[in-house]
DNA sequence: ATCCTCCCCTAC
DNA sequence: TAAGGTAGGGGAGGAT
């Protein structure tokens, strides 16, 4: 309906768990901070945004929670002994309101405070997205207005006028005539300071129908000792009820159902009758947090106030005029904010953070094979909130329940915006979620339509979890509001008598009432589910399956989706029933084996999945379909960083790098009409691509490079792209002494915990750095022990000049190591780094602790400049990616000296890691670079894993052709000579007086050969290119990176672009025996000796997105694919074979 | 057979 | 105005 066409939507329900999950930041409020801005983005970490650095807001480490608690504990102190004198009921006008003071206010901070203290509300020392609610704020320069936007988002921010009228009120005015103007219209109103005091009519009106605090039920709950709560332990009628049901299933069901109907109301009359005391109680309050306007009983909806008032408001108060990429710099991080599906889909991921490694995930059931016989002894329930997002937005409201209401973000009777949940009764009228609110409206008029809440949500789920794990250790979390329990085990009782009681708690502590199905499986506790909706409970025993199941609509099934559905029905197939009567052969034929099983075994209450089997997730992503308009390039390319910072933030998140990375693109259909939807994507076709590399990466500069060279290879009109998508996959934790073990494999060895910590330049080590930064200026020169280092930096990287003679950054060194040394070689160190060593160590396990929980990418500029001084984001831009990979890589090889000599491997490293700090992990195992020499030396299990990561033409080479291997062309006869010319300079890099031992005998010529391969093959590479040894499209190229055409030279044109990229396709297609490989690392190389040459990089920009697409870990097949990939350029007449992908589908 | 890429389908 | 995301399962078809 709301659909233009093809539409994309997801089948579900696994539930992932990566073991590692860092420090669980699991009862730690703050870890609620967004990331990317995004509020609920699936990484929780606190980010570190530069635009709001110094903010107070920025800082949640752990010293600053642990100040914050203090705090806050000494101000409960202070509170329950004041308030006590002043305790009367009706002075608790602040209750439920926890301001945070941002800057110099009128009555000042501390007299603010005491009001607060006085009147029942609570202060914040310091800002904490979860629990404050408003922020206090009189006038701030401009500068940090645009700060207080940024972190505020959705807070209401209001004048502490507000504060005083309220108390000379007697009451909590509303906070709306309070707002802050200057984050309106950014225009500083000093007069608006004392407007509204001497306003009462508006007053009056406004706080009538807006009225705002954000009363935190619990809190209330908690205070007034709700009478309600000490009912809780009566499940006995419940009980009995449930007991008392008849063995027939279907009766059961009726009854169950009806019960939801009518005489549920007097089964849960409790907790019907609790919230009617509550409202009273509470009565005159509305709801709402930050943004929630209350709907007024006569159904009207108040959005409009909403949105100049809070909820979603976005921070530009202006630019509301196109709701697109166009407008909006920030689009991502504010689309997200407000995006419900976003929230329910990262949903998750904050989950695994809360409830971490809920052991019970972890494989638990020993009885391994799942037959049949097993699924006859489970018991399984499944508990699902009611109309979750509406009932947790009308809480407050009993008037409202037995009203038609819907969650959604607008109230427009002719708009677009998309139910998210309609209560039970609107759902007699049809309304449902997903439908246009303009349709729903139509279907049911005097629908209340409330505004998200997505805060409430989460706390909610919280709660709901909290009392699912406490009465049973094995849940597998399916959505926020929808779990399964696996009782099997449990020798407690009643599997009813359960539900009923985790039920009741669920309602007693969320006022939002459950309902469970239990049974024998997870597909007919879920069917139970169904049936119990709403507020009841369902139990089908085995022997009632195929009678329930016999008249059920497919649809009903899980998995069985819109498609399906119409595909069956074609073959007449309207029930279960008559599912059963397809033989399986016949549904594996139609619909694949998986899929036809899986229909059989359904249509027969079959299901042999086990709740808790939690597998590690597989992907992570981010894609924004709605509001993507891109006028040129530069939005897109604009658009598409945000996007990669975006997707390096859950990845940190989540402690996890990716390997392969797939850009999603929703291209309009040629014929499609205007998106039905406002701002919608309409009649797409979906476009993917997707490139994997050899060493996983978070981070975003990397990213953003893929992502470049992905995006170009689809060959689109950006004005056609209608939705964006990045997903990474073949993930594996950043943290490598997490990761699963994999004995001597190449993999593991390359990534190996020293080679992590000393070498791994990624968002950690950043992090690091800047931390290090600031012990990095107490730190003197004395650079003696590092003669070696010096010699080298200066030979691998003469860019990174200025920082060569110091020793490496205290950050740098692998403070394992480094306390493992020898004690005077401990001392000595010290001693070079001014005895701060000492001080480091203890300092970097605290750092590195809050790095951990709080990872931050967006810090990382000026640290790189910290660092290694010497290049500036622009060098490093220019720096091609492909390049660092390798020039990592050969720090990877470095590092697997470490495991041979671990007492001297992290300082060693750190030499190579000083040369340029700011590399990226992604590199190719460029196999090129495999010198034989060396390998021959390696450990025989490490020659096996390294030649059993070659290509099969490869192998041969390296294994057959020991010593002149490669010696057919001039690259590979270059890599030898290297290894051969450099080996000098490597006796100072080993003779290190650090040294202790002597290293094994093949360490020498792997290091040199791979440190410093790079760098002299781009010399060689340019020596002979200029006396004539090399090819003559190479040598072309070469030429031109020495001596750069001027770029308004017509040598630079359209014409000499072409000429060159046919020589180069030429090239390639007479060398076939050459390796891509060796193309690839000279022109990366190339690439870095050259940047001022126009036609080199011309030329560059055109070919190097195959080589690189090539080059990943397709090895097979992957030269003829690059050649006929290359593309088409019609206006300089190449003929294309075909573009890739996207365009041919 | 088994893997990979490019999709589609599905549940929340 | 509105915020159509996220992630797993799996099928088709190609390469090896
Ligand atoms: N198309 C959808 C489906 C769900 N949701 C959100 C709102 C729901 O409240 C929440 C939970 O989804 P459920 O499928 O559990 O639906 P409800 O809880 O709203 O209703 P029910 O009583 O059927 O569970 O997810 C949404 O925004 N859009
Ligand atoms: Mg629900
Ligand atoms: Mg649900």
């Amino acid at each position: 309906m709301s659909y233009d066409s093809s539409r994309s939507s997801a089948n579900t329900s696994r539930k992932s768990k990566r073991g590692l999950d860092n420090s669980n930041s699991s009862n730690n409020k703050n870890s609620k901070q967004k990331t990317l801005g995004m509020a609920w983005g699936a990484n929780s970490l606190s980010s570190s945004r530069s635009s709001f650095r110094n903010s107070p807001f920025s800082n949640f480490g752990s010293y600053m929670a642990e100040k914050n608690r203090k705090l806050q504990h000494q101000f409960e102190a202070e509170a329950s002994t004041s308030s006590h004198s002043g305790s009367s009921p009706g002075k608790l006008i602040f209750q439920g309101v926890y301001i945070f003071i941002d800057g110099f206010t009128i009555p000042s901070n501390q007299e603010l405070r005491a009001y607060m203290l006085k009147y029942g509300g609570r202060f914040a020392n310091y800002f904490s997205r979860h629990q404050v609610t408003h922020i206090i704020c009189s006038n701030l320069p401009d500068s940090k207005i645009k700060n207080l936007r940024a972190f505020s988002r959705g807070l209401p921010v209001v004048k502490p006028a507000w504060i005083l009228d309220s108390i000379a009120a007697n009451k909590l005015l509303s906070w709306i005539p309070y707002q802050l103007n200057q984050l309106a219209n950014n225009q500083p109103k000093l007069s608006a300071f004392f407007t509204l005091k001497s306003n009462p009519v508006l007053e009056n009106v406004l706080t009538d129908e807006v009225c705002q605090v954000n009363l935190d039920p619990f809190l209330k709950g908690g205070t007034t000792k709700d009478a309600c709560i000490s009912k809780v332990d009566e499940p006995i009628r419940f009980a009995e009820q449930a007991g008392e049901l008849p063995d027939d299933p279907n009766h059961q069901f009726e009854e169950l159902n009806t019960s939801s109907g009518k005489s549920s109301e007097v089964k849960m009359a409790e907790f019907g009758s609790r919230d009617a005391e509550d409202g009273n109680s509470v009565n005159s309050k509305h709801q709402s947090g930050p943004g929630l306007f209350s709907a007024s009983a006569s159904g009207c909806c108040l959005h409009n106030q909403s949105s100049d008032g809070s909820l979603s408001s976005e921070p530009g108060g202006p630019s509301n005029r196109h709701h697109s990429t166009l407008g909006d710099p920030n689009f991502v991080e504010n689309y997200f904010k407000s995006s419900r599906l976003h929230f329910i889909g990262t949903w998750r991921s904050r989950y695994r953070k809360r409830f971490p490694s809920s052991s019970s995930e972890l494989k638990c059931r020993s009885s391994d094979l799942n037959t049949s016989a097993n699924s006859d002894k489970s018991t399984i329930i499944h508990v699902d909130m009611d109309c979750f997002f509406v009932s947790v937005v009308i809480r407050n409201h009993p008037e409202l329940h037995d009203k038609p209401v819907a969650v959604c973000h607008s109230d427009n009777p002719k708009g677009t915006a998309e139910i998210s949940s309609a209560n039970y009764p609107a759902r007699n009228y049809g309304v449902k979620a997903g439908i246009f609110v303009r349709d729903a409206k139509a279907l049911c008029p005097q629908l209340v339509i409330f505004p998200y809440n997505f805060k409430a949500y989460e706390e909610v789920a919280d709660q709901f979890y909290s009392i699912l794990h406490k009465h049973c250790h094995k849940v597998q979390a399916i959505s926020c509001d929808e779990a399964f329990l696996d009782i099997t085990e449990k020798d407690m009782g009643d599997p009813e008598l359960l539900a009923s009681t985790i039920r009741k708690e669920i309602f007693n502590t969320t006022r939002c009432t459950a309902s469970a199905g239990i049974a024998g499986n997870m597909l007919m506790a879920r069917l139970a589910t169904g049936r119990a909706k709403p507020n009841g409970q369902c139990y089908i025993p085995s022997v009632s399956v195929d009678e329930y199941l016999y008249k059920l609509p497919i649809k009903a099934l899980p998995g069985i989706g819109h498609v399906l559905e119409e595909k069956l029905k074609k073959q007449n197939v309207w029930t279960c029933g008559q599912l059963r009567l397809i033989s399986k052969e016949s549904l594996q034929k139609d619909f694949g084996l998986k899929t036809g099983e899986m229909l059989w075994n359904y249509s027969r209450g079959v299901d042999n999945r086990l709740v808790g089997n939690i597998k590690e997730s597989k992907t992570i992503g981010a894609e924004v379909n709605w509001g993507v308009r891109f006028k040129d390039l530069q939005d897109s390319q604009c658009f598409l960083l945000n996007l990669c910072k975006e997707v390096s933030f859950r990845l940190q998140g989540c402690g996890v790098q990716g390997r392969t990375f797939t850009l999603k693109i929703k291209k309009r259909r040629k014929d499609a009409d205007e998106p039905a939807k406002y701002m919608g994507c309409g009649d797409c076709e979906n476009l993917s691509h997707s490139m994997t590399v050899s060493i996983a990466t978070d981070d975003v500069e990397v990213l953003q490079r893929i992502t470049k060279q992905l995006f170009g290879s689809f060959c689109l009109d950006v004005k056609d792209i209608r939705g964006v998508g990045l997903q990474v996959s073949k993930l594996e934790n950043a943290d490598p002494s997490k990761q699963a073990p994999e004995r001597n494999s190449l993999r593991s060895w390359l990534t190996s915990t020293t080679t992590e910590k000393a070498c791994r330049i990624n968002s950690m080590d950043k992090e690091r750095a800047r931390i290090d930064s600031e012990v990095k200026n107490l730190i003197g020169t004395s650079g003696q022990l590092f003669p070696d280092h010096t010699g080298f930096s200066a030979q691998v990287d003469s860019n990174s000049s200025s920082d060569i003679s110091a020793p490496p950054p205290l950050s740098h060194l692998d403070m394992g190591v480094v306390k493992g040394l020898p004690a005077e070689l401990f001392s000595e160190l010290n001693e070079i780094y001014g005895g701060k060593l000492t001080d480091f160590i203890a300092k970097s396990s605290v750092a590195s602790e809050n790095i951990y929980s709080y990872p931050s990418t967006h810090s990382a500029e000026g640290q790189e400049l910290a660092v290694d001084g010497g290049e500036g984001p622009l060098a490093s831009d220019m720096i091609p990616l492909d390049f660092i990979m390798v020039e990592n890589r050969a720090k990877q090889h470095m590092i697997e000296e470490e495991q041979v000599a671990p007492s001297w491997a992290g300082l060693q490293s750190e030499a190579i890691c000083s040369v340029s700090p700011n590399n990226n992990d992604l590199m190719p195992l460029s196999l090129s670079q495999v010198d034989v020499s060396v390998l021959q030396q390696l450990p025989e299990e490490l020659r096996g894993d390294i030649l059993g990561q070659l290509p099969a033409h490869r192998k041969q080479e390296l294994t057959s052709n020991a010593g002149s291997h490669l010696s057919e062309n001039p690259e590979g006869a270059l890599n030898i000579k290297i290894t051969e010319n450099k080996s000098n300079s490597t006796a100072s890099v080993l003779n290190s007086n650090l040294w202790s031992g002597s290293p094994p005998q093949w360490v020498d010529k792997f290091t040199v050969s791979s440190c410093l391969i790079l760098k002299t093959l781009a010399e060689l590479y340019c020596t002979l290119g200029s006396t004539g040894s090399l090819s003559p499209i190479l040598q072309r190229i070469i030429s031109e990176c020495l001596y750069p055409l001027d770029e308004n030279s017509d040598a630079c044109g359209e014409e000499a672009t072409y000429d060159l990229c046919e020589l180069f396709k030429q090239y390639v297609k007479l060398k076939m025996e050459l390796d891509l490989e060796e193309i690839y690392v000279c022109f990366c190389l190339l690439k870095r000796l050259t940047t001022k040459s126009k036609l080199f990089l011309q030329v560059y920009n055109i070919v190097f997105p195959y080589l690189q697409a090539s080059i990943g870990e397709n090895y097979g097949g992957v030269k003829r694919r690059a050649i006929n990939q290359l593309p088409c350029y019609p206006n300089l007449g190449f003929t294309v074979k075909t573009n890739p992908k996207g365009s041919q589908r």
